[in-house]
DNA sequence: TGGTAAATATAGGACAGCCTATATATTTAA
DNA sequence: TTAAATATATAGGCTGTCCTATATTTACCA
């Protein structure tokens, strides 16, 4: 089989960042981690910070650096597109979802 | 702003298919039709094609032509790999449903 | 019959999400 | 103070999802 789930199931990976920022402020390594709690697997480091750095150029985030950690959260811009994605992803996927319950 | 939705949304274009075509067999047209009730937006025929083409290669799906149409269902290994595409999906990202609800 | 519309297909390009590998900075431990 | 571990960053490559544009096949209608 060519891909871990039959079909390719890969994306959405900035979604995910700003919805586990909503919830708290993290740094890359606990972003890291939350996301290998929902998904089985840690993005690797090459995945993650590109992604970070694309999300703070755009301003939905901003990160304040401390000693080696750098600690992300939601810019208000952030907050708003998230609610904006949040709206598009149960309208795209929300049945999936109920379907299976 | 450089995104519909602030962050990039795109993906999960085979998952999808496989969804729907877990519902009932259609054919391409009806296919892009489903998935516009539910994005919003039709994938162009660029998009979708290539998709369709992919997955019966790969075994998912199966289609049988009659005239112009070209009628697309699951086989028995896309059943199986759907099953599990909603298992990984649901665990990923299910938390963002019951959040908005 | 001939022309248009509908459904499918393919070429070619852009970009995000994935990887591995390597590099840098900071902290901690020996 | 030096070595190892941790956190972040970047380079380079592959693939799926998106697009536009063009082509082909089949159906339908004038």
């Amino acid at each position: 089989m060519k891909y871990k789930y039959g079909c390719d199931m890969r994306g959405m990976l900035s979604f995910q960042i700003l919805w586990l920022l909503s919830k708290r402020q993290m740094h890359g390594e606990q972003i890291a981690k939350e996301i290998e709690k929902r998904r089985g697997e840690k993005p690797k480091a090459g995945t993650l910070y590109p992604a970070l750095k694309e999300l703070k150029e755009v301003g939905l985030i901003k990160g304040i650096k401390r000693g080696k950690l750098i600690t992300y959260s939601l810019t208000q811009t952030g907050r708003e597109s998230l609610r904006h994605a949040v709206r598009y992803f149960c309208r795209s996927f929300g049945e999936v979802f109920e379907d299976s319950r």
